[in-house]
DNA sequence: TAGTGGTCTAGACCACTAG
DNA sequence: TAGTGGTCTAGACCACTAT
């Protein structure tokens, strides 16, 4: 962190280093010298302004790119990154009077969005370690899954994995592509009244591939997201493992103080 | 995703690039050929191996690095990540049985870990606007806040930044540098009993100021957590901003469908 | 002191975008 | 076609770690 001395300063003069092209664009951004998607100085322009060699300024962008920033666009420029529309997942959208709709799809509703789903996957699949562990079934067991691809605004912004056992699903809507209503309210039509809900979730960094699938731009981390459905006798059934671009989530919980 | 033909292939071999170095490693990590903070092959090592040059390693090196998969130490050598302990966090840490202790301190000790803070500002300042927005009050009113920096065995993983409306600390110890019970017994002893709490989480990639404060290693996210407390009228009394290194942090919550 | 990663320079060729 | 970013090479000097 040691302040440089600029250009204008006498004698023994500090060169300028990436991280110092980095900060002084930082800060334009945050001073909203630049707007999102306005259009940021480029490597060219770096090097003459700073008079350096094109990979410190390549670095220097590198550097906002990774903070989620900037983007580089491959014969456009460089970028202030755009917000995104966040995505609110929150208690209140579990409510029973909400069970018609799909979840997402209400919720998208009431944002004025369009969202949609592909399905990547209908099968019946041996169970995963987490999916596992929260059905409380033996590894490997088979059990049914749904995998799709939810877009908002035709961005992709959540795979989301469905886990079931058998003999839940085997005589309802749930193993079709389009069930209608909700996971809850088909649920509940067969007598797995959804009554509690646990969600467990962290965040990272995505690999190469969840970048693909949830074209993520560079500095975007992830949501790993668990969600299990408990019936009113306390059984597990369901288990959701999901991916949400965390640059277009965002987590609301609200609940009593617990006794 | 175009396919390398390896240097063994006949004729036309496409070049190895970065992306492909990284991904060999990055495979070679997920198999468990190299195990958590086990040595990877630095930059001379790759530049032998694929014959490239050394920028072109450190590329791929870099690229590891950002996924949060791997740490550069200068001068020793290059590792594959440790994983850090889990903190969690959840609805039930604010269980009314709790409040004699601080929440963190309480989970701390619950997972055998021990937990420090370091007041980092005691002060009335000007309520910034996320601040403003959930204690219903203009920009600008003058608030109390007391801001810490949480620390889990010697490392930093949360900055705590809380406000209160003046009225409400006025006469408490919550003004205290170290107010001995946690704010919910603090606010519950003058007459602010925590009744609701809402809790908002997004994730997003670190500033450079806060990657130091948070000693995040590169790749890693933070998580910006927004806590308000509401007493039994419903008035909101402590808001709470905080930032937490997403590497050593876990989400739970568990409650039940609303109606 | 040897070996490692961190930073910078200088120049080449390629891929994509826009006029 | 001009201009932009993406990738690679080759070599220099520096900073830090380990021995």
């Amino acid at each position: 962190m040691s302040n440089m001395h600029r250009e204008d300063a006498v004698g023994a003069r500090d060169r300028v280093s990436s991280a110092d092209i980095a900060r002084d664009i930082r800060d334009a951004i945050a001073q909203g010298t630049h707007q999102p998607g306005g259009r940021l100085p480029g490597e060219k322009a770096l090097m003459e302004k700073y008079g350096v060699a094109r990979m410190t300024a390549r670095t220097a962008i590198a550097m906002l790119q990774n903070e989620g920033l900037t983007v580089s666009e491959q014969g456009r420029g460089v970028f202030v990154r755009e917000r995104r529309h966040m995505q609110r997942h929150g208690t209140e959208r579990y409510a029973r009077s909400r069970w018609q709709k799909a979840v997402l799809g209400a919720e998208a509703t009431e944002q004025n969005r369009r969202a949609s789903r592909v399905i990547r996957k209908l099968a019946t699949v041996s169970a995963p370690e987490r999916v596992a562990e929260r059905l409380s079934i033996p590894l490997d067991t088979p059990v049914w899954t749904r995998q799709r691809l939810v877009s908002l605004e035709e961005r992709p912004i959540q795979v989301a994995d469905s886990y079931y056992p058998l003999d839940v699903v085997e005589r309802t809507k749930l193993r079709e592509t389009e069930p209608g209503s909700s996971d809850f309210a088909q649920l509940d039509a067969i007598g797995h009244t959804p009554t509690r809900i646990r969600e467990e979730w962290s965040a990272r960094m995505p690999s190469p591939t969840e970048v693909a699938t949830l074209e993520l731009l560079p500095g975007t981390p992830v949501l790993e997201f668990v969600r299990t459905i408990f019936d009113q006798e306390g059984r597990p059934v369901e288990v959701m493992l999901s991916l949400i671009a965390a640059d277009s989530a965002e987590m609301i919980y609200d609940f009593p103080v617990p006794e």
